[in-house]
DNA sequence: CATGAATGAGAATTCATTCAT
DNA sequence: GATGAATGAATTCTCATTCAT
C-alpha cells in the first residue's frame, strides 16, 4: 500500500517534469499532467494542496538533484584538477541524464514566482563545503561562493541549453575544464 | 482608414515584458496584456497572429537587446582588461536597468517551444566578432566561441538572477571581473 | 466518483435541438445550449470533445429518427395503398409533432461539413427493406431505390417545410397520397 | 465607375456564396467573406446595411435564380413530355452548374430566420403559370400547385443533394423523369 | 485512497461592426 | 466609395479545483 502511493507520487512528478520539458511550464496544466502520469486529476489533490503548491514542491525537492547527482560522484580526497572535471562533467551529465529535471528547473529557476521560493545557496552548500575545504587546503583559489558557483556551474548549464556546439561535445567540454582548472587552482 | 499605430504595438511589447517579470511566463495571458496595455485583448491580433507567434516574435527582438546594449558601450580600441570589464559591468547594469526584458528573454530562452526558434549565436555575433579580432591581436587568449560566450556571459547573468548577494554587489563584480581578466587576457 | 448522468446529455441535446429549431444552425452556441439546457458550458466537454463533433453525433443519431418513427407505423402486412399512405402521413406528423428534430435534420443535412458524415441511406435502410419486398411481391412497381426514396420521401418534408399552404393540411397530404400510390403500385 | 462598383458587389456575393458551400452557412463570416472577396470587410457594409440583412437578400435574389435557369430552357410549345424532362434535367443541371448557389439556397432555405422571409411561391411563380397553361389544355393533371412543385422539383434535389448515386446519374434522372411523365401527363 | 463528473472562472481567439482617414 | 485599424461582445474551449461515490 504504502509502495503504491510512492509510486503513484513519483509518477506524478515524472509526468509533470515530462510534460515541462515538451511543452514548456505554461503547457502543464493539471489534467495533461494527471493524463500523462495515468491518474484521475482529483488524484493529484491527494497529494498535493494545489498546482502552485506541487510546482513549488517538486521545484524544491528537484533543485537539489544535480547537485545530489554531483555529491554522488566526487570525494574529498580527488585532487583539484579532478575535482574541477568531475563537477563540469557531471552537471554535463545530468544534464543529458536528467534532460527533464534539468530543464524543469531551469524553467522554474527562471520564473520570478517560483525562484523567489528556493534559494540555489541551500541546494549547492555540499558541493560548497566540499569547496571551502579544498579552499582551506590551499588548493582552490579563494573567491567568494557566488562566484565560484558562477563560474563553476552557469557556463557548463548554458552549454548544456544551447545544444548545438560547434565542434564535438567533448572538445567542447575538455577545453571548459581546462579554462575553469587554470581560473580556479593554485 | 487609421495609420497602424506604432506607439501601441510598442505599449503591448512592454505590457507583455512588465506582465512576464511580475508573474512569469504562464501568468500573462492576453487579456492581461490587453489591460496592462490598455488596448482590446482583439487588438493584439491586429499586430499578431496569435499569443504563441507573439511571445517568439518578441523574444526574437528583445533577445539581441543586451547585446546591443553592451555594443554601444564597448569601444575597439579599448585595452583587454576595460574590454572584459565593461562586457560584465554591462552584463549586469542591462539586468538592472531592464529588468523586465532580461527577465523575459531569461525564460523565454528555458522554454523549449521559444528556444528552439531563437539562437544564441545569432544575437551575440557582433560581440563575437569584436572578440575574434581581440583574439587576433593576441589580447584575448584563443577559446572556441561557446566557451568563451560561456565564461563571459553566463556567470554574470547567473549573480543578476540571484539577486540576494552576500557581499555588495559592488565588490561581486569586481571579484567576477578580475577573475575573468585573469582567465582571458594573457 | 459521479456516473455520467444520462439524463444531463439527453438534455443538453434537446436544448441543442430545440435551439437551432428557434435560432437556426448558426444562432446555436455552445453557451446558449448549455444555458438553454441548465448546465454549464464546461459540462457539454465532458460529453463531447468539440461543438463540432456534438453536432455530427447527434446529427448521425437523429437521422435515423423519422425513419424509426415510420418503422413503429407500418406493418409488413398492409396492402400496397396503406403502406404509401402510412409512410407519408407518417413522415408528416414526424414533422408536426418533433418539429424540432425534423429541422434540425433538414439543417443538418444541407451543411456541407456535417452531411459528409452522415449517409441517407444507411438511415432509410429498414423502410428500404420493407419496400423491397413489397416489390418482389408485385405490389409496389420496381424503382432504384433513391427514386422510391427520392418521391416518398422529399416532397412530403417540402409540404412540412414551408408550413403555409393554400388549401386545408389535410386536402393536400390527401392529394398527394393519391399521386405516389398512383406512381408507385401496379 | 457603375462598373467598378456593380462588380465588387458581385464580388462580395460569389465569395459569400462560395464560403458557404465550402464551410457552411455558421462558417462564412465577414471577415472571411471580405478576403475571398479582396475586399476590406468596411466594404461589405457600403453594400449592406448589416450581415443578417446580406444574407437574407442575397438569399432572395438567388432564391429565383434555379427557376430563371429553368425558364430560359423550357418553350410554351414543348409537348408533355419533353416540358417535364427539360424541368427535371434543368434542375439537376442548375445544381451541378452553379453547386454554390444551390448549396447556398438549399441552406438557407431551412434556415428558421432566413427563410421565413422569402416564400417558394414567389420564386416558382412563372414556372407555375406555365404549368397551368399545361393543365389548362389538359396536358398535365391537374394536381395543386404546392404537390406539383413538390414532385417536380424536390425529388431530383434529394438526389442532387446526396451525390453518390448507385446506378449512373444519367440513368437515375431518366428513370426518374419516366416517373414524372407518368404520374403527371394524361 | 482514488476517482471521473461537474463547474465557475478564465483562457485564446473571432465576430460583426464602426471609425478616422 | 473604400479602407485597414480598432474594439466590445461573444465565440469555442481549457483550467484548476471540488464533489459525490
Amino acid at each position: 500500500m504504502r509502495l503504491k502511493d510512492q509510486d503513484k507520487q513519483q509518477r506524478i512528478k515524472d509526468a509533470m517534469v515530462r510534460l515541462i520539458l515538451r511543452e514548456g511550464i505554461d503547457g502543464a496544466s493539471v489534467s495533461k499532467i494527471a493524463k500523462e502520469a495515468g491518474v484521475s486529476p482529483a488524484t493529484i489533490y491527494v497529494y498535493y494542496d494545489s498546482k502552485e503548491e506541487m510546482l513549488a514542491e517538486v521545484f524544491r525537492e528537484y533543485s537539489r538533484a544535480p547537485y545530489r547527482y554531483l555529491m554522488q560522484r566526487v570525494r574529498p580526497d580527488m585532487d583539484g584538477d579532478t575535482l574541477i572535471e568531475t563537477i563540469v562533467r557531471g552537471c554535463y551529465s545530468f544534464s543529458r541524464e536528467h534532460e527533464d529535471v534539468f530543464s524543469f528547473v531551469e524553467q522554474c529557476s527562471r520564473c520570478p514566482t517560483l525562484s523567489e521560493r528556493v534559494s540555489e545557496e541551500e541546494c549547492s552548500c555540499d558541493i560548497l563545503d566540499l569547496i571551502h575545504s579544498y579552499q582551506t587546503r590551499g588548493v582552490l583559489r579563494t573567491y567568494s561562493d557566488w562566484n565560484v558557483g558562477a563560474v563553476l556551474f552557469a557556463p557548463v548549464r548554458f552549454l548544456a541549453m544551447n545544444r548545438c556546439m560547434q565542434t564535438s561535445e567533448e572538445d567542447q567540454l575538455s577545453e571548459l575544464i581546462r579554462m575553469l582548472q587554470a581560473l580556479l587552482l593554485y
